[in-house]
DNA sequence: TTGCTTGACAAAAACGTTTTTGTCAAAAAA
DNA sequence: TTTTTTGACAAAAACGTTTTTGTCAAGCAA
């Protein structure tokens, strides 16, 4: 069913069909809606591909999926929500997600994926997820000229668009909720250094110690993975330290846990003889024991805005130096948490 | 950069320069070599969209992901891994994976979505995932003729391409285990009844049962969604019936996790006052207290299966009733199940 | 020599749209 | 009345490939 026969059938051309179906302007008003009545009375559906190259246009937007852990197989579980977020926004408007894969951290390969993906004429806009201080993926995008929104920020002397959430204040309210019970060994357990969102979760902790005069220990602000593995490891590597910290503020939940435990081996009771606050409030963070103190992120409500964003680029209704989101981050307080101990 | 400029610049006709791209035969191999050589060399990528609209083909392969939860905003996460899995065997072969979602459960809608994807000549194959035990989506796909793979199985009378973990053998494994640890009360926290998946588990549960001579009780095999929230609900109300249970088999960790939340708040101690058995083997389970006995699931696998059999299906290499993979369960034994108590 | 096959390439059609340009009557302005 | 504008549609070009069909010399068999 082409638009070819949908025009017999009408006995109209074919531009004017097309235009009719499209919402153009000089197709009185009686033609189109006979062209749109009939159209869905013997189902016709325009050909993607033909639209594709007609238009000059993919009608999908883009994205890599990084790869997390030593083996490459394992794909952060937030990016679901994200997506979620994205195709529920750009589906209505005819789009698609197109998803890729980064199988494991390498630069020169990603650079080269990422190369083929946007130069190759796939699609029409990316979104460019977990970005690193120093991200080569805006310059080729920008050098290929394809709209993109991050999620996460990155240092760029120019101007994009981006989605992220107040990592700073986040870190910064944790961190302060702690000194305020009174705690003053606090060790941070980190996300890897090589990407934004450590750095920024970094300054807010160093900042929240800065404001109560207390210098921060650069052997207390360690790095890993966003595993449980990680959190464990490193928080047992904290605890063998004379003086240990009292509380730990970690960069995921799934940290969080690993650090709990760690502490727990050790003897501890968590949220008396150590606290521990998490970020991300996922699901299960209301019902480990003792109940997680966090934060609460909107992965699905940013996906969405990200959406939005995408689509108002690509019909150039606003500008990259428009799209400045900064979600603001709650602290969910739980029982993971409490007054230092003497 | 179109192919016309790299034929010109060739001095060959453009079907000749298509054609030893492609790898046809009747292409001399020196030719070919050349065109080759000369292609990469000034950079020519052949244009997608027109390579769809000649061929006939959209060189991508689609998945609806379904939503969970009441505000249908969570997307299960181990979608994450599936299609990680998926993508790293179909991108190597040219294809891409395009992602739509169904924001809410909702029969009539998701079919129109559904039809709309698979009609509108967006892919070229489909991965059908979370089938229910009548599943209207097979259907639909063979009514358009669209190969597919589906992720789990259904009920079909005619054969279809399927990859699924062993539910049944796993919730027999783990039923089995309990038994053989005394316990004669053991209740099934399952998932929503309607998916093929909570059928196989409780087919399972009740096998390992009667093999012992013993009876399963329908009021003790509760179906909900695969949340902390429901299997915490679902083990309070069977906590508080007497007899009460003294061991849980759940669909999730998730689950598990849930009801080991109740189970304490019962004033329980997993392990010895009460077992729990979850499945799927998260990263979490090794790290909560105590440790969750869980089974071990590999879903990143599975994706890559899925996408090898899915490219051969286009390839009309094999057939549908080729595809018939089922994975084997590992029960991973931990601390939070052990001895029912006297 | 003649006719048939084969190898290697070229020409042209096809894919199904969108977009640009063209047409022509009716309405409006000069 | 004549010219210009406008409204509504049609014709044709363009998008960049793949696929089908055609060509023609060289090689081979009759």
């Amino acid at each position: 069913m082409s638009i070819v026969l949908l025009a017999k059938n009408l006995g109209l051309s074919i531009s004017t069909v097309s235009r009719a179906l499209n919402g153009y302007e000089d197709v009185s008003a009686a033609t189109r809606e006979r062209v749109v009545l009939r159209a869905k009375a013997i189902g016709y559906r325009p050909n993607p591909s033909a639209r594709r190259l007609g238009a000059g246009k993919t009608l999908a937007i883009g994205v890599i999926l990084p790869a997390t852990g030593s083996t490459g197989q394992a794909v952060d579980s937030m990016y679901s929500s994200l997506l979620g977020g994205v195709v529920t926004e750009i589906e209505p408007a005819g789009y698609h997600l197109l998803a890729s894969m980064q199988a494991k951290y390498d630069d020169a390969r990603e650079t080269a994926l990422f190369e083929n993906f946007i130069r190759g004429g796939w699609v029409d806009g990316l979104l460019i997820v977990r970005t690193r201080v120093h991200d080569a993926r805006l310059e080729l995008a920008r050098a290929a000229k394809m709209p993109f929104v991050t999620y996460g920020r990155t240092e760029s002397d120019q101007p994009y668009a981006w989605v992220d959430t107040d990592n700073e204040k986040a870190f910064h309210l944790a961190t302060t909720r702690l000194l305020d019970l009174g705690h003053r060994r606090i060790a941070l357990i980190n996300g890897p250094e090589e990407y934004s969102f450590a750095q920024f979760r970094r300054r807010g902790y160093v900042r929240a110690l800065a404001s109560r005069k207390l210098k921060a220990d650069p052997t207390w602000m360690l790095h890993g993975d966003l595993t449980e593995g990680a959190g464990h490891e490193l928080c047992r590597s904290l605890l063998i330290r004379r003086p240990a910290p009292t509380a730990f503020v970690c960069a995921t939940d799934s940290m969080a846990f690993g650090a709990i435990a760690a502490c727990r081996e050790a003897g501890l009771s968590i949220g008396s003889d150590v606290s521990v606050i998490g970020y991300g409030n996922s699901s299960l963070s209301a019902f480990c024991d003792p109940p997680l103190t966090t934060m609460e992120h909107q992965v699905f409500e940013n996906g969405r805005y990200v959406g939005r964003a995408l689509l108002q680029l690509l019909r150039k209704e606003i500008q990259p130096v428009d799209v400045h989101y900064l979600e603001p981050v709650v602290l969910v307080p739980r029982k993971s948490d409490g007054p230092a101990p003497q």
